[in-house]
DNA sequence: GAGAATCTAAACTGACCGGTTTAGTTAAAT
DNA sequence: ATTTAACTAAACCGGTCAGTTTAGATTCTC
């Protein structure tokens, strides 16, 4: 008996997930019907709800792996050592290229859909999105304070603002569809605008 | 026969919408029942259905008026005449009252969550919410370039990130529910810094 | 290879929902 | 006052869905 037969009674626990990842983030929460995912995951009705109680919980469950898998992606890469404006280019470019990416968009859409429904989710998320963001952003800034690269008050706004302003213009036109994708110079523009407007008010 | 009565073909039209708004914005798309609609508009479902043929249109027309209104109200207070810091530090206090409101928050939810099955939906909202704020800004900083008071190359894109960097910290925590609401203190920090981030880099 | 744990397919329950219909009532226009 | 348009309440239809049950098949363990 493993250890984790403890919480995963059976051998088909990981085919349940993976058919309700797939499932849940194609067609959302209410979309996504018990017998599709079962249908998806290769696995009987019966046998999804001998793990889990509820759609309810297989849902946060879902939700849950998935942001903590994001989280851990994301920092990945991070280099505290080098100048900023070479560091928050590369940290922007990262940022959109999750936040911009199909998987991302559509968890964004369904934690801001169903976070009332379910108010650990929109905590979850926000823990594992932008907190982590944020924390990765402001352990780099104090490193380049203290290198006298940068001067900052709070660093915590700081980091906030230039996470805000890396979406400028196009995370609003791809959360409400009037585009899909963005071509490389699109994204420059801002990213470059981002660090250039950051670096005018904290550059040393 | 009045000039309305073309398209609003009898006395309790208005009826309906109002009792659709209010159903709508607090259960979704999905959790509001026609049956509930109906009960709360005060009529009959027959008379709902002699109005809107199907849901779907219902929920569309509801969200277009919504949106509009919204749009004009936010249009209503701007003067291009006063310098930025005074204008900017204005504008923010009404975006930021208007998005944080408990109508916006549920508006945005709705667009957001419904906006692949009504890909109209989105590309309205986006219409009438942020494209206003990007045009009313617009206008001003062009005027205020015009006088010498900024200096800006691309406007559309300090448009945006004034935007963008109004929403700081506090938006994500509104729209995943780890917060309902703000002191005047939390919201001036962040108005504060927008403005103050958007000077060192655009001012003259 | 026996027994226990796990899984399967499919039928079933009970509830809900969008939309239609019916038979009759209320209000407005002439 | 009569006609007509708008409205009502309630039953109804076809369909979907979450969750349960059943009877049996498969897989694992010893």
């Amino acid at each position: 008996m493993t250890a984790e037969a403890l919480v995963r009674k059976g051998r088909k626990f990981d085919q349940v997930l993976d058919g309700a990842r797939e499932v849940f983030l194609r067609d959302g929460f209410e979309g996504a019907s018990v017998d599709d995912i079962a249908r998806q995951a290769g696995v009987s009705k019966a046998t999804l709800y001998s793990y889990f109680p509820d759609k309810r919980l297989l849902f946060m469950e879902v939700a849950r792996a998935q942001c903590q898998h994001q989280a851990d992606e994301a920092l990945a890469s991070f280099d505290l050592t080098r100048p900023p404006r070479e560091a928050l280019t590369r940290v922007a470019h990262t940022f959109l290229g999750f936040i911009f990416s199909d998987m991302g968009q559509r968890i964004f859409r369904m934690c801001v859909a169903e976070s009332d429904r379910f108010p650990e989710l929109g905590r979850n998320f926000y823990e594992s999105g932008p907190m982590v963001m944020r924390r990765a952003l402001t352990s780099y800034l104090t490193a380049a304070v203290a290198r006298g690269e940068l001067r900052i008050d709070d660093m915590a706004l700081a980091a906030d603002q230039f996470a805000e302003l890396c979406k400028a213009d196009l995370w609003p036109k791809l959360i409400f569809g009037l585009k899909t994708r963005f071509t490389e110079a699109e994204i420059d523009r801002i990213v470059d605008g981002a660090v250039e407007t950051f670096m005018a008010r904290y550059g040393a």
